[in-house]
Parts: structure tokens; sequence; C-alpha cells
DNA sequence: CACGTCACG
DNA sequence: GACGTACGTGACGTGT
């Protein structure tokens, strides 16, 4: 068909996709010869989607278009262009020419053109194929061809979701139509590319300029007319950079190109030649998936390929999975397990809360591909069934012989029982009277080598690490008010279902058993992972007495006041509106009240987040009003209310949950409910705490580390001064706020102290001198003058922030002191994702040394206070909350500082003292 | 389900 | 007025 009317175009820019995929992949390598794959496996995925995201679509033609060679005509212009990229990473470069090979694998079209940047070649193509009278979409995000868009061009940005980017967007972020587009990025400038446009203006000012003068040469020759003389200036000044920034950015549309539109017709791929590239690149499972896709069998070759020492994977096939109906043939699965010495082990229940959940079946795997599935008290009827048949499922063994056979086993020293998030079945083994031990995580292992890569859920590592899309679970519990319980689960479906997730479980752990050591993370998996989860069980178990008529009060007193505050803003905004929707108080605001400032964000709606709203408060008297009544409808919803329901019936408790991986820097995070966020800052949200009370006959013991961070802080970036403050028991904020503003520390003010403070915080985030003023509410350039000062002073903070941040940019990762790895995928990144990963980089190792002191200090905390009648309940990333005898306060406060302030030795000497602050009381609130 | 907002360290 | 910016979390209500 020839290229024309009722056609489309797709332009694949692939060097966009490579970088995508090389960032986005752990660094993998081809285990017959290590040669570096990851990118190359990245890009794969990434086309196979593609393809697959447009079967029944309406694309005619594409093609994947490359750049070729590093030297361009622009570098013949302006030998300065593009001269501040980075280099290419070394395991990057021998797989620039496997993505070719895979593209056209694929059978897509793959043109690359010596001299010329794949932008060329897309513009040109792109406007071959508008003249011809079809559509065009380009895949990619890069600005640099927002030019082309307009008469059937859209670009299509893959990383978001395929949003499609047309003539508004580019006119949103350009301030100009598409044909002006190259006028403004003339005079702005590209620091990426590092096109050098006018100085000190920005798209902008440069967008301003153009529309008001229609184009770039008219601008230029009436330059002289401008008002603001700098801008004059620096116009007539430049001029002849300006125009050459144009040039540079203009995409030549009019190559002579080898090659027509219909050359790049849609084409099946042929399957014999994909899969031999895929199983050529030993992407065992991709090629098998691949296959199942296509609906051949896999290639011999792809057995062949894969190197000696790599035992073959069985496929995934869940008819093989055994239904254990009772005793004689799960006896068959304990010998096997005794005689490997290990086993994978995972649990089904009624829910996720693992203090209500009831153990429904269990399931085994010793090895991969063969598990089996042990359903214990699956019903027979449907639960919507009002008169539902709540016998229990045929089939199925007795419940407690069934744990009588399993107890030992689990129990056992001599076998490691491995789990995906151990810590949730080992929680539910227990309440039915077995301590699983010891045990493996697969969920930790991968925490501890991939942190900040990617998340660490059973879903995410099958489909990372073993190319399998488990069994999801929807399909079997439904959703919303028609949802059943995993009991109402038909057993032949649950046995697919729950074998699977042993089978991934073992085959997750045989690749990362061998990687802990490789990626240097055994003894951060071994002495901070693994041990927490007991203890972190236990915790959870034991959850911490609430008073329910306490918040039930707080409620009532809240709706009232609410109610009132209600009232009051009718009036004052002259009818009834949603105080809750922050789009509406907005609208009153800003358009009905015609404050001014109104700042909208990119959905259209005005910002009235507490900033904004305490800046109004001089103006009027809504918007304080609205800020009181957010705080009770705060309070009461995530707190008073919320607590009430989590109160657990049995126990009379509430019972958190811990997350060990939900924090990419070591902390921990809690949730259902989370008790890291219970207020503290106002009276009036801390009297909620007076809620959490001890049991009778004890009390809560409240124990936190004094400044932690910054402790770190002096003691990473060595600081003499900060190191001796700490060791003389100094106010540091005091004594920080003396060093720089030459204050003794007698005739220090309270504001002065302040300002300090915020900058010694400011520090550990990362300063800037636009988030210092923000949070200081000070001018900008009065911020920067104290960073300034700061660093002057304290020339080792700047300094352990520039080496924090080349070791990211070296590794990828940075590291706390007690070797946790956090990896920092976007510190090599362009554009302002680099801004975020700098500033987290140069947190992490803090907050991550920190939360591993804590940890370490927890792990020990069991044993240091087993000869006293005190329960550890709940961690708040620097406090750890106990309840004990009141007559065993003291002791317990003994030793369980002592645990915590020794907590780094002996691995890590510090050059500071770790204090720790206690607290004795009937509430939180007051032992805090 | 995304977003804005706000609670904590 | 080049850009967008303090670090790390989780829960709630609104509005699509």
């Amino acid at each position: 068909m020839a290229f024309g009317k009722g056609c489309h175009l797709h332009l694949i820019d692939g060097s966009a996709f490579i970088f995508r995929a090389y960032h986005a992949l752990p660094p993998l390598t081809r285990k017959s010869d290590g040669l570096p794959v990851g990118a190359v496996s990245g890009f794969c995925n990434m086309l196979q989607r593609y393809v697959e995201g447009n079967v029944g679509g309406d694309v005619t033609h594409v093609a994947v278009i490359f750049d070729k060679g590093s030297h361009t005509f622009r570098n013949d212009m302006y030998d300065q262009y593009k001269a501040n990229r980075e280099a290419m990473p070394e395991d990057l470069r021998p797989q620039m020419p496997l993505t070719r090979d895979a593209t056209k694998a694929f059978n897509i079209a793959c043109e690359e053109i010596e001299g010329f940047e794949a932008d060329d070649i897309i513009a040109t193509l792109a406007v071959q194929a508008r003249d011809a009278g079809g559509r065009c979409t380009i895949i990619s995000s890069d600005k640099d061809m927002m030019q082309l868009v307009g008469g059937g061009v859209v670009m299509m940005d893959a990383m978001k979701g395929n949003k499609i980017i047309d003539v508004e967007d580019v006119e949103e972020k350009f301030g100009v139509g598409p044909n002006r587009v190259i006028d403004v990025q003339a005079l702005a400038g590209d620091t990426a590319d590092n096109v050098p446009g006018a100085p000190g203006i920005g798209i902008k000012t440069a967008a301003l300029l153009i529309n008001e003068y229609g184009d770039l040469e008219t601008l230029l020759d009436r330059a002289g007319e401008i008002t603001q003389p700098k801008r004059r200036q620096t116009l007539i000044d430049h001029r002849a950079q300006i125009e050459l920034s144009k040039r540079l950015v203009t995409l030549d549309d009019k190559m002579d190109l080898p090659f027509t539109l219909d050359d790049l017709e849609v084409r099946d791929p042929e399957p014999d030649v994909l899969l031999e590239f895929l199983s050529q690149m030993e992407f065992r499972t991709m090629t098998k998936r691949i296959s199942d896709k296509l609906g051949v069998a896999a290639p011999a070759v792809a057995d062949v390929a894969v190197a000696a020492d790599a035992p073959e994977q069985p496929a995934f096939d869940a008819e093989k999975y055994e239904w254990v109906k009772d005793a004689a043939a799960l006896q068959v699965w304990i010998d096997q397990i005794y005689a490997r010495g290990y086993v994978a082990v995972d649990t089904e229940t009624t829910s996720l809360n693992e203090m209500r959940a009831e153990l429904v079946g269990v399931s085994l795997c010793v090895t991969a591909g063969e598990a089996c599935y042990i359903p214990l008290t699956h019903k027979s009827g449907a639960a919507d069934d009002l008169f539902g048949d709540d016998a229990l499922a045929e089939g199925q063994m007795d419940f407690e012989e069934c744990l009588a056979i399993l107890k030992p086993m689990l129990e056992d020293d001599s076998i490691l029982k491995i789990g995906q998030n151990m810590k949730y079945d080992a929680k539910i083994f227990k309440r039915v009277g077995i301590d699983v031990d010891p045990i493996d995580d697969t969920m930790l292992m991968s925490y501890a080598m991939n942190a900040g890569l990617h998340r660490h859920g059973m879903d995410v590592l099958s489909e990372q690490y073993l190319g399998h899309t488990p069994i999801p679970i929807k399909p079997l519990l439904g959703a919303g008010k028609s949802a059943k319980t995993f009991n109402r689960v038909p057993v032949e479906d649950a046995v697919r279902y729950a074998a699977e997730d042993a089978d991934i479980t073992l085959r997750l752990w045989e690749v990362f058993k061998p990687q802990l050591h490789r990626k240097q993370v055994t003894s951060v998996y071994e002495t901070m992972e693994r041990p927490l989860v007991p203890v972190l069980a236990k915790m959870e178990m034991h959850g911490i007495k609430v008073d329910r008529d306490t918040l039930s009060r707080m409620s009532n007193a809240f709706a009232q006041k609410m109610a009132g505050l209600e009232d009051e803003l009718y009036e004052l905004a002259g009818g009834k509106f949603n105080v809750g929707s922050p789009a509406q108080v907005g609208e009153i605001l800003f358009d009905q009240m015609g404050l001014e400032g109104g700042k909208k964000g990119k959905n259209g709606k005005y910002a009235t987040g507490a900033d904004v709203l305490e800046d109004l408060a001089t103006e009027h008297d809504l918007p304080g009003r609205v800020l009181d009544w957010r705080q009770l409808s705060k309070l009461k919803s995530t707190y008073t209310d919320a607590l009430q329901t989590h109160i657990n019936a049995e126990t009379g408790r509430v019972h958190t949950s811990y997350s060990i991986t939900g924090a990419n820097t070591g902390r921990l995070s809690s949730t259902d409910p989370n008790l890291q966020n219970i207020p503290i800052r106002t009276d009036e949200g801390r009297k909620i705490r007076e809620a959490f009370i001890a049991d009778e006959g004890k009390v809560l013991v409240a124990l936190d580390y004094s400044q932690i961070e910054l402790r770190i802080l002096a003691h990473v970036a060595n600081i003499d001064a900060l190191k001796q403050a700490f060791r003389d028991g100094h106010d540091i904020h005091a004594m920080t706020a003396s060093e720089m503003f030459n204050v003794p520390l007698d005739e220090m003010t309270p504001d002065v102290r302040r300002q300090a403070k915020a900058i010694n915080f400011g520090v550990i985030y990362g300063i800037s001198g636009f988030g210092l003023a923000r949070n200081l509410r000070i001018p900008r350039a009065e911020a920067q003058g104290f960073i300034d000062r700061y660093f002057e002073r304290f020339p080792g903070i700047r300094t352990y922030m520039d080496d924090t941040v080349a070791f990211a940019k070296e590794h990828n990762r940075v590291e706390t002191l007690f070797g946790r790895k956090i990896h920092t995928p976007e510190i090599n990144a362009k554009g302002p994702g680099a801004g975020f990963a700098k500033r987290a980089a140069i947190n992490a190792p803090i907050q991550g040394t920190a939360a591993d002191v804590i940890r370490r200090a927890m792990i020990r905390m069991d044993d240091a206070i087993a000869h006293l009648p005190a329960k550890m309940l709940l961690q708040v990333h620097d406090e750890l909350v106990f309840e004990v005898d009141k007559d065993a306060a003291e002791d317990l406060i003994a030793a369980a500082r002592d645990v915590m302030e020794n907590a780094a030795n002996p691995v890590v000497k510090f050059d500071v003292p770790l204090v720790v602050d206690a607290g004795i009381g009937a509430t939180w609130a007051e032992a805090h």
C-alpha cells in the first residue's frame, strides 16, 4: 500500500527507548559470556509492549529511528553543541548495535543516517507523511520535536501512559504554537543540548517577546524598540548567538532519504527470526513468553544458548500443581522437604489484616515447577447466597491434623522456610500455635539488593526476575461489594493460584540467594532485615491499648466545632459550599472574592494548601477559618474516627502493620493504621495521644534518640565544631546560630536560633536557596546568603554533599554507614528528576544510617529486656514505645537506653555520642 | 484512581 | 522570572 490518506505512521525515538531501558533495569549480563544486555532486554520488552498495544490499531507504517555517530552537521556549526553531555556508560556502548538487531528481529524498520540526528530523520518523515495526507505519531517526549506537531502530526509520551502531545500541549509548554517553537528555543537556549540562546531569557520571556513581535527575525530587527533596557541590550549584543541557536534547534525536514515511507509498512514479526534473536541474547523467559504469545514452540536453539551452569527453569504450568487432600499425600511432601532441607511456604487467608485473618490453606514448593496447595477451610457455598452452604468443601484435610503434621517441620531448625513477606505468614502461623523458624524472605532479599530500583511485591519480582506474570487474584475474589474471601474460592482455582505463589517464591529465592553475596549485601540482609521479622511480628501482635471512649468523645467535640465553623464560613462566603473541597475553596477565594495571588496547578485548580491560606489570612477571615476546619476534619476523620475502627474486638488493642521494605532509605513504614503519624505538633492534636494508654498496672515508656540525624551528619561530614557541641551537650541549633551570625550564645534570640534550626534541617534535606526561603519566608537572596555562610563556616558539609552526589553518579546508588545500599536511578537523568535524585542522594545516607541504628537496637532489644515485665510496642523512626509494669519502668529505661545508645557498636564507632531521652506516663501523651 | 491536603519523623 | 526545588512516609476526601 502506498502511503497516503488514511495511513498512519508511527516514528519511535530509539535513543529514548534505549536510555529508558538502561536506567530502568538492574545491570543484567548474558550468562554464557558476561555481555551486558540489560538495556537490550528492556528495549525488547518495550518493543513487545508497543507491538501488543497496537494490535487492532490503525497504524499502517512504523519505524524506529536512531542517532548515528556523535558528530553531526550541528557540530560543524557550533563545536560546543551537546558538549556538556556525559559520556555513554561503559556497559551501554556494546548494547547499541544490539538494539538495532532487536528492532530488525521484531521486523520493524530501523533507520539511521551518518551525520544526522534521529530528530532530523523523524522531522523529514513526519513532513513527508503530512504532505501525503496521512497522519504521524512521534513516540517521544523530547521537546526538540515539538516544532513538528500539528497538521496530523502528534507526539506520544510512552513514559506517561502514552499521553498524546498535541498543539495545545505544545502551546502550554512553550507559550507559542509549534511553528514558533524554534524561535522560543533560539532565545531560551537549551542546557541539555548546550544551545546558548540569549543569556537571562527563558521560555516565559521568550514566548512573551515572540508573541509581541510575531517572529524571531522581526524581533531581532526591531530589538531597539524593546522598553526594558537590559533585555534590549541582550538581544542586540547576542544577535549572532541567537541566530546560531535557531539554526541548531531547527530540525532538517528536507533530508534526502535512501528509503521511502512505503518501505516502512507494518510487518508482522517472523517468529523464527525474533525467537532466534531472543534466544541468542539468552532471554530465556522472554523467549518463552513471546513464543507462547505467537503460538509457536520455543525454538530448540534457546536451550542450546543457555549456559551450562544455568539449570533450565521449567515453564510455569498451573496444571501440574497438586491438590493435597489427606495426610498420606502431605507426608510425601514433608519427606521431600526433609530430603531437600528447605521449602517455600505461602498461606492463604480470609484477610490481608493478619490479626483478623483466618487460615484457609497452605502451599508448599520444593522444586521449581512442582508445588502443592493444602486447602483447609474452603466453604462449599457462595458467600452471597443468603442460605449459603457453610459446610466445608470436599477434599480437604482436617485442620488440626494438617497443622500437627506441618508444625514440627515449620519449627525445625534444620529446615529453612522461604517466604515472600514472611512476617505475614509467620503471624498467621503464630496465631495457630506455630513458631516458624528459621526463615528466608525473598521480599527482604530484593530490598537489600535493589532498594530504589523497584518495589518488592511478588508481582513485580516475578515479572522482573522470572519474566512471568502471576495469576491475578482479582478474578478469583471479585471486586467491590461482590468481593468474596479466599475461603469462598473454588478449591480447583485456589490450587492454581496458591501453589503458583509458592512456586514463584522458590524460584525467586534461587535467583536471589547467590546474588546477595555478589552484591555485597549479605550482612545487611542477615543483620538488619531478616532478624527484624520476628521482632516486628511480636510488636504488631501485641498492639497498643487504645481507649475508644476518649476517641469517641473527641470525635463528638470535633463535629460540633466543625459545624460551628461551617456556619461562619457560609456566612463569610455568602452561601453554602463544601469546605472539604479544595476546588470549591479556591473558587471562592480567588474567583468569587477576588483575592490576589491565586496559582493554578496543572489540572487548572487553584492551590489552597496551608502555606497559601496562611498568607491570605491577613487579607480576609475566611482562609484562617478554612484552616481551622481542615485541622479538625483531619483529626476527626484520620484519627478519632478511623482509629476506633482499628481497635481489635478480641484484644481491645490497635495492631498496626510495619512494612520493612516500604521506604527506600531503610526506615520502616506503618499501615492499617499508620501509628507513625499520630499528631503531636499542636495541642489539640496532641490530645489524641491521650487515647493511647497502658494496660492496668502498667505504664507506657517512650525513648527517643535526640537529634540523631544531625549527629550522624556531624560524624559523616566530620565537622569538628558540631561534634564538639554534641560532646559537650550544647544546644546544637543555638551553637550553629552563634557560629553563623557571630552572636554569643548568651545573647541568642529565639528567632535567630529558629533560622539556624531551619538551616540545619535543610542541610539534611539537600538544601537549596529556594527551599530555605520558602520555609523561612524570607527573600531568596537572603536565604542563599545564609547557606553560603553556613558552607563557609562548615566547609566539610559541602564536601560531604559533593562527594555523596559524585558517588551516586558513578555507582547509581549511595550507602549508609552500615552498608545498606540505596539506589538512585534518576541521578544521571536530565531534567527536573535529577534535582530530586540529587537531594534524595544527599539525604539517604543520613536518614538511612539513623534507620539502621534503630533497627539494630530493636533487634537486640528482645534479649536485653527479656528479664523485665516489658513489651516493645511501637517504633516511630527515632522513638521506641514500651509497655511495662509500673515498678519496672526505671529498670526498663536503663536497659533500653543502653541498647539504643550503643546500637551502632561495634560496626560503626561514632565520633559523637548517641543520646536517648526517656519519658514515662499512663498515656502516650504523658510518656513523650 | 489521581490529586490535593496534611499528619508524623 | 531559564527550569523547579527542601528528605522520607500513609490516609483521607473530592472529583473524574
